[in-house]
DNA sequence: TCTCGCATTGCAATCGATTGCAACAAGCCT
DNA sequence: AGGCTTGTTGCAATCGATTGCAATGCGAGA
């Protein structure tokens, strides 16, 4: 319980360093601290012992050069347009907490990359640099294309994200649309006439979303949703969304908003404007971050499992891995009703 | 712009693949990609064109062998005390999200671990692991001993945390009593005479800042404040804070909170039981994370400035890594005042 | 007693890039 | 003309662990 390795005279640092101490080969040692049944069952346990009253420990890198396998996988950030959004939006934080669970219980440590894509060949050199056995990214941003182009000969990535017909990536989402149109939907349904969509398009996913939104605008017969954009930096969104609020409240009578962050900053930005939320304006958000419970009042949002798309990614990584093939997931996202609409 | 490169006849996965294409050694063309000045200006120019037109990128895992350096730093979260909690808790991924920047921008890679330290040698494993240049700590949990016992001898090693006098290992943190005295004052200026503190003191900083709080209410000669036990796994927190305040309410007339997320928490289940913050019970938070702006009502709270923080931590690991010493780092913490309290 | 098989172990090649040292050529000086 | 510097390049060792193959020793069966 306390101390209690003997103190080490000599380091060990190397195979061949307790191979010495032990007697043997270095072949031999490796093959104890393997358990490898090729060596004789006392041999190993005095090895073993050796090694662990030495520290030792085998070396990574070395081991990784001649196994050609790493046990690490990427996780990658994609930030393409939108540079100043910070790794620590509550979004990615989530997933990567959940694939970070995830890939550590099937024994891989994971490689964390927050990438701006200024050099064409992001991608190329993070799945080229040999450092890494797969790679999932968070979502797609701007770079369907670089991403598309690397997926035709690299198989193991999988990305978090939106599925277009005939891509050749494997992805894990939610049909982006149907969640956007659930959303439209139950502010329709709460007496709603004329929708602002706060959110940008140039992601794939929040396109898809706002057409949802349209879709059912147009299904209602009533006018065009109003949809305005937000930068995703926290820094600014507060700002830009009280200016959009300001211009626009008078013409619209209840926000879908494309994130959970931006509806939680949008309840935020009312509240100081003195509208009460649902009351005034009703507020829908996306994700089903962990923090719209926190909020006051309670998000209505449309939730996108987060959990089981991670644990979705990385099992259809690991099918990848291993040779076999995995198609995408689109997860059916799901209206949950709180208090903010 | 569009598709470039010459389809490459041969993969190239090697330097002596490349070196055979361009008809010169391997030695050659390792020293032309590395911009060697030891290579004649237009062999390099040949070398890298070719590099270039073949997809070719060098190994990592055998460069980082040969040089001994890895490029890699761990960041690693360690769960000791609260296995449940988990790696999406806002606190560290603020954390995590400036340090990933601040280590990238200098060309480091972060692989990351939540470690869940059942094993004793759990530090060991990974600062011997042979893959890393240095680690930093998010936490100390209840860890200190072991990362003692390994700061002793394996030097580039930063913890977020507090710093006990006579401490071997580097710590980055702020004056957590100091913080919890200012939280306290500031409520007992505004009329409060019996504070509840929660959060659970098993994390040396949760313990100071309870002892602040308490130093407070001492010199002041009120009342020891009631301190509550609050699990950091935000799904048991909600209940138990609801549970707490339902028993105690009647007996405590304002909040400190351990954190921001418990503080965020609290102001949820007050709402909830038709409480006004701060009418009829003012909330400080701990932290002032970025969601503290998002609350309703604002969240006051005492500073700890995060991204500083990061900074400092990633400039003593590299001060470390060159060999240098680097001291401890406490930070004076700052009450922001806003509308909670 | 001889041979064969089995259980262990050692040997040496291998993974791919880096780098000290030697080799070589060309050009310059005396 | 011979010796020497300067600029390039190749050679081969090295980083540390893994693994196919050969070698050893033992006991059992014929």
């Amino acid at each position: 319980m306390s101390n209690d390795a003997p103190p080490s005279d000599r380091p060990a640092r190397t195979l061949a360093d307790l191979a010495r101490l032990a007697g043997v080969s270095a072949g031999t040692v490796s093959r104890a601290l393997t358990n490898s049944s090729l060596v004789n069952p006392e041999t190993r346990q005095r090895i073993q012992a050796l090694a662990a009253a030495h520290d030792f420990r085998v070396n990574q890198m070395a081991r990784r050069l001649r196994t050609q396998k790493t046990g690490v996988i990427g996780v990658v950030v994609p930030l393409g347009h939108e540079r100043r959004q910070h790794l620590s939006d509550p979004f990615f934080m989530t997933i990567l907490g959940h694939l970070a669970d995830a890939l550590t219980e099937n024994g891989y440590d994971v490689m964390l990359s927050r990438i701006i894509p200024d050099a064409e060949d992001w991608l190329e050199r993070i799945v080229d640099s040999g450092m890494l056995d797969g790679v999932l990214l968070i979502g797609q941003s701007d770079q369907f294309e670089a991403i598309e182009r690397v997926a035709r000969r690299y198989r193991p990535l999988v990305a978090w994200g939106s599925c277009q017909p005939g891509q050749v990536h494997c992805t894990v989402g939610t049909e982006n649309m149907t969640g956007g149109r659930l959303a439209a939907e139950h502010l329709i349904a709460r007496g709603v006439r004329r929708i602002a969509f706060l959110g940008e398009l140039r992601a794939p996913e929040l396109r898809e979303r706002f057409e949802g939104v349209r879709a059912a605008t147009e299904a209602a017969g009533l006018p065009e949703p109003l949809q305005l954009d937000t930068h995703l930096a926290s820094e600014m969104m507060e700002q830009e969304i009280a200016a959009h609020l300001v211009r626009h409240l008078a013409r619209i009578d209840g926000i879908a908003a494309g994130s959970d962050m931006i509806a939680m900053t949008t309840l935020r930005v009312l509240a100081d404007q003195g509208m009460t939320v649902p009351g005034d304006v009703p507020v829908v958000g996306y994700d089903d971050l962990p923090l719209g419970l926190q909020t006051v009042p309670r998000l209505t949002t449309v939730r996108q499992d987060i959990a089981r798309g991670a644990r979705a990614m990385v099992e259809r990584l690991f099918a990848r891995i291993a040779g076999q093939d995995a198609p995408s997931l689109v997860m059916p996202p799901e209206l949950v009703v709180r208090d903010s609409a």
